[in-house]
DNA sequence: CTAATTGCAAAAGCTTTGCAGCGCA
DNA sequence: TGCGCTGCAAAGCTTTTGCAATTAG
């Protein structure tokens, strides 16, 4: 079971890493942190450790194969790297994480930018939402 | 020297608590985190505990008199709350911290949760950039 | 006088790292 | 076979907290 992303990144095909990897595709929808995956894993029957899940973790982020979000408190989130950028919703009430993006936003982030004659190179916007009660407002 | 704003929040008027108003209003274009607070109360040569830095900061978000904001790397920064809504922008090679808002961005934001049929409660919204190179302007 | 506040130090939560042994190439 | 990789446990960082002494009102 060869993975051309390890080999292109000079990584060795190693179980942690094979399992790592499957765990971020088997969950592609959510955004995992390095805990969940270690629980995953140990859930699965998988021998690893946390120290190494971190490990890869930031090896994977160095080659580019997965992007790290840093939510509130300090908790980061990982997610493969799929090209396709996108900025996240996070529901208040059940944390769940929602993937959206908007062109004008992108564009409109590049315009600020040029106007403080500053070049983008990264953002990050999440959007801290509830569920919508039943009258439109309070 | 009394501060009105303490009273409201029905917070005693204290050493720490009027030092660290007076340092965050000082730095008033700065984002300082509870440990730059902290330094600069030592170096002004008064003496306080990074925990009550903490604990008076946290009072203050509370209150409604500080903002807190999440930056990269678990690392928290406060700012007078001017009641100014504000995004920020920084610099990867400095360091610097910059306000803006923008309308449009805002609006789209709203238009997203709506779309999503949730209900935008508070956003994050971060742009990273660095100095534009050749090309005219600075 | 009495509850709020502070300092200290220890603890907590997340992430990183030193080290010795194991395993991929 | 050699260097990369892993596990373990300890260390690092930022932030929080228990407790006893101190202080504002």
């Amino acid at each position: 079971m060869q993975r051309p992303e390890l080999k292109k990144a000079g990584l060795r095909t190693t179980g942690p890493r094979l399992n790592i990897l499957r765990v971020l595709e088997t969950h592609a929808e959510r955004h995992l942190g390095a805990d969940e995956i270690y629980q995953l894993l140990l859930d699965a029957g998988e021998d690893i450790s946390l120290a190494t899940v971190y490990r890869v973790l930031t090896q994977f982020e160095d080659a580019g194969l997965v992007c790290r979000h840093n939510f509130e408190g300090g908790h980061s989130v990982f997610e493969l790297e799929t090209g396709r950028h996108h900025d996240h919703m996070i529901c208040l009430e059940t944390g769940q994480v929602t993937e959206f993006l908007s062109d004008d936003i992108e564009r409109l982030q590049r315009e600020i930018a040029d106007l403080h004659g500053v070049e983008l190179v990264e953002h990050s916007l999440i959007l801290y939402v509830r569920p919508k009660k039943k009258s439109r407002d309070a």
